[in-house]
DNA sequence: CTTGACACTGAACATTTGTTCTGTTATTAT
DNA sequence: ATAATAACAGAACAAATGTTCAGTGTCAAG
C-alpha cells in the first residue's frame, strides 16, 4: 500500500474523483472530512496530506482557511476539468430551444416570427442540440413549425412533423424552403432552383414532377428549412 | 428602503448576482459572512434572513449546517442558471448522444447493436435533446442508422435521414418499425398492422398501398421507429 | 394612535471545518 | 539489520461558518 516516486495511487485517483462528483451532485466542493469519509480515509489529517500533494502536483487549486476552498484542475486522467464558467456555458450552448410559432398548412399563409421576436417561452418550444444545426446560424433566426395535413407530402414532410425554418427571404438554389404562391394562395415546401427567369420548385420526392414559375414574383420565400423532426412516439 | 411584498427588492438581486459571481471566479460558493461584506449587509442574521426568502422563492437551494451550501438556481431575471447539480447533470440528462451504428438500406440486413452495447464514441454519436424521445425509453436500447438511398421513400424517409430506433423485437399495431422481410432479402419501414393471422405493413405515405403478408414468420421485427430527422443543411 | 408586518442589528452559540502536532506503521534503500 | 522516508492514525486546537434569538426601527393599515 505505498506508491512512492511519481504517479498518482489509488488514493488520489480516489480524491480526484470524489471532488469531481461532489462538486457535480451538490454544487458545491466536498469538505476535507466528506472526502475522508467518500474515500475511506478516517484521518482529516491524511486527506490534507493528499490534497497538498494534488495541490503540488497540479491537480487542484486550494485556498487556506476557507471551508470547502478546493478546486479541480486537472482530471486524474489528467484532462483539463472545466471550470465552472466555460464548462457550463459551453454545455448550455449545445441545447437550444427553438419557439415553435405555429403550424404550416397549405392552404393558409405560414406564421413568420419578426426580427426581433425574442419572446422565451419554454412551453412551447423545442429543444434541439447544436450539433444538428447548421453552425453559423443566428439563432434567433430559427423557428419551428408543426405540419397540418398531409399536403406536404411530396416534401417527405408529414402531418405533425416539426420542421425548423430559418428566416429569410430569398433563396439560393438548391435550398429546401417554405414557400407561399400567391397565385394558388398555398404554402409548400420545395427544393428552390431559378434557372433563367423562371423558378423551378422540385418535390423533396424524386418520383414526383417539379412545378415551374414563369412569374418569379409569385414565388414569397418565407424562410429555409433547415431541420425536419417525425416523432413517433406513441 | 423598503420593499414589501412580492418580487425582489435590490437586496435580494444583490445577493444572487453575488453568488454567481463568486461561484464564478472562486470556484466554490460564497459564506453568509462573504456575501455580507459584499453586498453592505452587516449582520449574518440579514443574509440569513435574505437566503431563506431566496430559497421559498425557489431561487437558491440551501443545505443546513453546511458552510457554503448554497446552490443557484435561478437568475434575479428569473433565467434558469445552470448550476451543477440541478443545472449541469439536468442539462447532461437532457442532452443524449445516441451511437449511430451504421446505415439501413433497402437491400441489406440493417445493424443492430447488441443488448450489452455500451461502448461509446462522442464521434459517431447524434444528439437529441431528451424531450424529443418518448420518455420513460431505456436510453441504452436506442441507437440511430443513417438511411441510404431513396427506397424508403413510400415510409416518408429521404436519403440521408437519421432515424433513431429503439431495439426490440416485437411491434405493437400501428408502430413503425424497421423490418428485415426473409423472403426477398429486404430491409422495410412501415407501420405494422397484425389482422387475423396476417401481417400488414403500412407505407407512412398515405397514397402508397400496404404490403399484405401470410406468413408472419417471414417479418423479423427489427426495431421501432422513435424519431426521423432530416437535416437540411449545405 | 395602535398594531402588526417587515427590515434590520448585534451578539451569542453550536457546528463544521481547516490546521497542526505527536506518534505509529509500512516500505525502501544501504 | 538499520536507517530513512513515506503513509497513516488520532487527537487537539483554532478558525470559519451556520443558526438562533432578543431587541430596534420603519411604515402602512385599521
Amino acid at each position: 500500500m505505498a506508491r512512492k516516486s511519481k504517479g498518482l495511487s489509488q488514493r488520489h485517483k480516489n480524491i480526484l474523483s470524489c471532488i469531481r462528483d461532489w462538486q457535480d451532485e451538490k454544487g458545491y466542493p466536498p469538505s476535507i472530512r466528506e472526502i475522508g469519509s467518500q474515500t475511506q480515509i478516517s484521518s482529516t489529517s491524511v486527506v490534507n496530506y493528499y490534497l497538498n500533494q494534488l495541490e503540488e502536483m497540479g491537480y487542484i487549486e486550494r485556498h487556506s482557511n476557507v471551508s470547502r476552498g478546493i478546486n479541480l484542475i486537472k482530471d486524474s486522467t489528467g484532462e483539463m476539468v472545466q471550470n465552472f464558467k466555460a464548462g457550463v456555458s459551453q454545455l448550455m450552448e449545445q441545447l437550444v430551444s427553438i419557439p415553435l410559432v405555429g403550424n404550416i398548412i397549405a392552404g393558409e399563409p405560414m406564421p413568420v416570427p419578426a426580427s426581433d421576436f425574442s419572446y422565451y417561452d419554454p412551453e412551447s418550444g423545442v429543444d434541439i442540440a447544436r450539433s444538428l444545426l447548421p453552425q453559423g446560424d443566428n439563432l434567433s433566426d430559427l423557428y419551428a413549425l408543426r405540419v397540418q395535413g398531409d399536403s406536404m407530402i411530396d416534401a417527405m414532410v408529414n402531418d405533425g412533423d416539426i420542421v425548423v425554418m430559418r428566416r429569410t427571404n430569398q433563396a439560393r438554389n438548391g435550398e429546401m424552403v417554405a414557400i407561399w404562391l400567391n397565385d394558388r394562395d398555398e404554402t409548400t415546401l420545395k427544393y428552390f432552383y431559378l434557372e433563367n427567369g423562371h423558378v423551378r420548385l422540385q418535390p423533396a420526392n424524386p418520383s414526383m414532377q417539379p412545378i415551374i414559375i414563369n412569374d418569379p414574383r409569385i414565388v414569397e420565400v418565407q424562410g429555409k428549412v433547415v431541420l425536419v423532426i417525425r416523432q413517433l412516439d406513441q
